[in-house]
RNA sequence: GCCUGGGUGGCGGAAUUGGUAGACGCAAGGGACUUAAAAUCCCUUGAGGCUGAGUCCUCGUACGAGUUCGAUUCUCGUCCCAGGCACCA
């Protein structure tokens, strides 16, 4: 045995080295070293640099999923690799543990909620496990536990107390046979998922988390969130949907109501013929009173809540309305408008109520003429006869106001404001800004949820649960009922207390809270998971927070994140944080797709159930052919989803984390390919003979770092290329994630290092062989960490410390060549090239370019208009 | 429908402050090794063309226009695909 230094100053020991790539040994070999050492718990280290990096935590099925396995393998890239430049670095796991499909399966199974989620929690911990992510799992949390809801109903609380929360009501899928609120997705065509009758819309008392107080602070700092995708921040700004309009006051004929309209288009006010009410506006039943329609609009009113809400903001939704049997006078004109219901007036935005001036705007539009309704031009283009306008459509652009009184002449852009001043000085209306955002709706009428901390009492009203009661445990002892209807409002022990105020007899609220509710501040829970006086240790969130890189599904752009920064900008207000923004930095990955595959007669089929002859499938039930369709985001609806547990035990960890990432770019769509995975374990493979044919020479030799002038062509060459992949590998992630380009960089290195012809028995370049080696090790450690542990093993490196290694270095001067490839193009076109020394000045270039024979032929007996040089890269002669 | 992305060889993808289109990988074909196969290693591979098979020519980044010496990249229009649309998470 003889000990050699090198560059990494750690003491080499020679290592023996199995031919074999091997991942089912090797892999929970070096998994068992990381747990046993706990070699990625962190505590907060003042004196160090911290980086917290965090993936959106899963809901926990049962399984992982490719798309999960994708999201995880990029973050715990980013997470070793950070490791790797000296950062303290926070990366947690845990579990999104409360939902629906919990329910939905101790239904069909007859299991307790409690028990399938905790047995698929042990389940999918395993897996993730077996992936090798580099997790702080003493951190693991599950919002299932009392011990974490207990703080998110204290926040509710405080919430409450300040008026955040409150009580309002709002439309609900309702089952009536099953006596159940539906989610959309459980609403299938207008039906019930479960039993097939209609749906209907339902009114009922929830609570709300008043959001839309910072709708304009959410808006403004969209702009501010330079961290971010842009198009994460654009879905937000029109999610919020500001706009800035005004708020008119119309008065109802022959009586004292009036009914209040907002528009974005005040200029078109003398437009506006008609007026449509949402169903159900509330003015709706007391204004259609004694009309003799009362009928008529209580059957269409009855009709419309069939209709689901979502569907009625479709544009191209059949618009439907009906004369309501009263008129409103038009305080411009001072005509008469009859007042229709409409089905596409929505109550929730603006007031309910719509002005409407079918001139121009489309909806309106279709409407009048379906309805038989005026239409006035109130804009017209200049030089256009007034005629012409809103003959087939609907005029939307800007214009001239005509037939608008004392406004008529007036460009129609400047109008909105004059006459929204003449609003205001007559009192007919105010400058108004209305969102689209409404208040978050966190009632869900079900029971695997965090309880809702309220208590109602018959002569105190609703009445806070006390802190010191806290927390409103969910009783675990309860019969699921048939049909998802909720089993909390049938179980007395919990439903039946007493109200804290009065000592009376009262009934506990039976909602529990949305599921985004607990993924909107978990991410501050994991800086200090144990904590049991408070959400969370406000020092230890003061160390870790905000969170410096978050990694998700686009799938969740608006909501998940609209309501961490809503609940991280309470939180602040509250004293207890002091930042708005919980996500410095934002990466949205793309989903994992599979192309389907369908049999006639037993409809979408598994891989597994799936043979193929070349490239035609075969169902393997029966045999028969089989269709190939598109590609498709991996589903269980679907069936083209794959087992990772399946890749797992085939071809190991490392290679399916490879072959994520390489794929493709984070942020894009991956295609799943059994090749390409295969592709990775060849490379792996590669890898691993490479440094084994090596492995004796190169253990005797230190790295090289010398000087550029000792080495001969071929070792300098090699040792460039070294240096140009570190310096491309740490470009590529450090800057863009775009691990894809990074791994292809490292395996041109590899490439190159098979074919170069390097005097091996030269100590400078063996080590130029031991430092190529040595980086494409680093290099590849993130993303590939079980065999890279184990080559810098068998490089005589301390086991088990590789995750703890710094990232290589590159060099300068080892990157810069003297010459430069120009090219040259004629019109364009590409027609010739050259080397030249990287000092050569513009004429000499000029010179080579045009001397070049290829180019000649193209420039020869024209003339030449001008010579464009562009630096290091090209000449362009223009003939 | 609205909002947001995307469209490049047989396939996944690379190249954008406008400057060599197709890096790297997969698949395919050929060769070496082997009694043979697998594995491995090497070579070829966008399409088409050719009195000089070349350091050659033409075409080519969804489609159609435009700006430019030069466009996958910028502008306008069209088509197609995907994600989100408020109780799936």
């Amino acid at each position: 045995m003889y000990l050699v230094p090198c560059t990494l100053n750690l003491e080499l020991k020679s290592q023996p080295m199995e031919n074999r790539y091997d991942p089912k040994r090797i892999e929970p070999k070096w998994q068992t070293v990381w747990d046993a050492n706990k070699q990625f718990k962190v505590d907060e280290d003042q004196a160090r640099e911290k980086y917290y990096l965090l993936e959106m935590f899963p809901y926990p099925s049962g399984k992982i999923h490719m798309g999960h396995v994708r999201n995880y393998t990029i973050g715990d890239v980013i997470a070793r690799y950070k490791r790797m430049r000296g950062f303290n670095v926070l990366h947690p796991m845990g579990w999104d543990a409360f939902g629906m499909p919990a329910e939905n399966a101790a239904i069909a199974n007859n299991t307790h909620p409690a028990a399938w989620t905790y047995a698929n929690i042990d389940a999918m911990r395993e897996q993730l496990k077996r992936m090798g992510y580099s997790y702080d799992w003493d951190r693991e949390l599950a919002t299932c536990a009392p011990e974490y809801y207990k703080w998110e109903q204290w926040l509710f609380l405080k919430m409450l107390e300040k008026g955040m929360a409150y009580q309002g009501e709002s439309y609900v899928n309702w089952c009536e046979t099953c006596q159940t609120v539906l989610a959309n997705e459980q609403v299938e065509a207008g039906n019930c998922w479960r039993c097939g009758k209609p749906v209907r819309q339902k009114k009922l008392t929830q609570w709300f988390f008043r959001i839309t107080d910072y709708a304009e602070d959410l808006l403004e700092y969209c702009h501010k969130l330079t961290g971010w995708p842009e198009k994460v921040t654009t879905m937000q700004k029109n999610w919020i949907g500001k706009s800035i309009g005004a708020e008119i006051r119309f008065q109802v004929e022959g009586s004292d109501e009036t009914i209040d309209v907002f528009t974005t288009r005040p200029d078109t006010i003398f437009g506006a013929t008609f007026m449509c009410l949402a169903p159900e506006h509330p003015l709706v039943n007391s204004l259609s009173r004694g009309t003799g329609l009362e009928n008529e609009v209580d059957a269409f009113v009855e009709r419309m809540s069939l209709q689901s809400r979502s569907d009625r903001l479709l544009d191209n939704y059949e618009k439907e309305g009906l004369f309501i049997g009263a008129w409103c006078i038009n305080p411009m004109t001072g005509l008469r408008m009859p007042v229709y219901i409409a089905n596409f007036a929505l109550m929730e935005y603006g007031t309910g109520a719509v002005m409407s001036v079918p001139a121009h705007d489309q909806r309106d539009f279709d409407f009048a003429k379906k309805y038989g309704l005026d239409i006035v031009v109130v804009i017209c283009p200049k030089d256009t006869p007034v005629e012409r306008i809103a003959q087939t459509e609907a005029y939307v652009e800007d214009g001239v106001l005509v037939n608008s009184g004392q406004f008529t002449g007036m460009d129609n852009k400047a109008a909105q404001e004059t006459i929204t001043d003449y609003f205001e000085e007559n009192k007919l209306g105010k400058k108004a800004v209305s969102y689209r955002l409404r208040d978050w709706g966190i009632s869900r009428q079900r029971y695997w949820g965090a309880p809702i901390p309220v208590i109602h009492c018959e002569s105190c009203g609703t009445v806070p649960v006390p802190e010191k009661d806290l927390p409103v445990v969910l009783p675990e002892d309860v019969d699921l009922l048939e049909g998802g209807r909720s089993p909390l409002d049938t179980t007395g022990a919990f439903v039946n207390t007493t109200c804290p105020k009065c000592g009376g007899p009262a009934r506990r609220e039976t909602d529990t809270m949305d599921t985004f509710v607990e993924s909107s501040w978990y991410f501050e829970r994991y800086c200090s998971p144990r904590h049991d006086t408070g959400m969370f240790d406000t020092s230890a969130v003061g160390y870790w927070m905000p969170v410096d890189q978050y990694i998700g599904g686009v799938e969740h752009a608006v909501m998940h994140l609209l309501y961490s920064r809503y609940f991280t900008r309470v939180l602040k207000d509250m004293g207890l944080v002091d930042f708005k923004e919980p996500f410095t930095r934002l990466l949205t990955q793309g989903m994992v797709c599979k192309e389907t595959v369908q049999c006639p007669e037993h409809g979408f089929l598994y891989p597994e159930e799936t043979r193929y002859e070349g490239d035609q499938p075969y169902c393997g039930i029966c045999n028969q052919k089989a269709t190939v369709g598109r590609v498709e985001k991996m589903s269980k609806s679907k069936k083209n989803v794959i087992d990772p547990n399946v890749l797992l035990d085939e071809y190991g960890a490392d290679t399916v984390r490879l072959f994520c990432l390489f794929a493709a770019p984070p942020e894009r769509s991956l295609e799943w390919s059994e090749q390409g995975v295969e592709g990775g374990f060849r490379f792996l493979n590669r890898i691993w003979r490479l440094i084994k044919d090596w492995h004796e020479t190169i253990q005797k030799v230190k790295s090289f770092d010398g000087g550029m002038n000792e080495l001969d062509d071929t070792a300098k060459e090699l040792f460039s290329k070294t240096h140009q992949t570190i310096h491309r590998v740490t470009v590529d992630i450090e800057e863009r994630f775009h691990f894809n380009t990074a791994i292809s960089a490292v395996m041109e290195l590899v490439n190159a290092m098979y074919a170069t012809e390097l005097d091996m028995k030269n100590p400078d370049s063996a080590g130029v062989m031991r430092h190529a080696v040595q980086s494409v090790i680093l290099l590849l450690a993130p993303v590939v960490p079980h065999i890279t542990e184990e080559l810098w093993e068998a490089l005589g490196n301390e086991p088990g410390k590789l995750s703890s290694a710094w990232w290589p270095e590159y060099r300068e001067d080892a990157l810069v060549s003297d010459t430069r490839l120009m090219v040259v193009q004629v019109n364009g076109k590409l027609r010739g090239r050259f080397e030249i020394s990287a000092d050569a000045d513009e004429d000499t270039i000029k010179e080579k370019a045009l001397a070049d024979e290829n180019v000649r032929r193209f420039t020869e007996g024209r003339d030449i208009k001008k010579i464009i040089v562009v630096k290091d890269k090209l000449v362009n002669i223009v003939v």
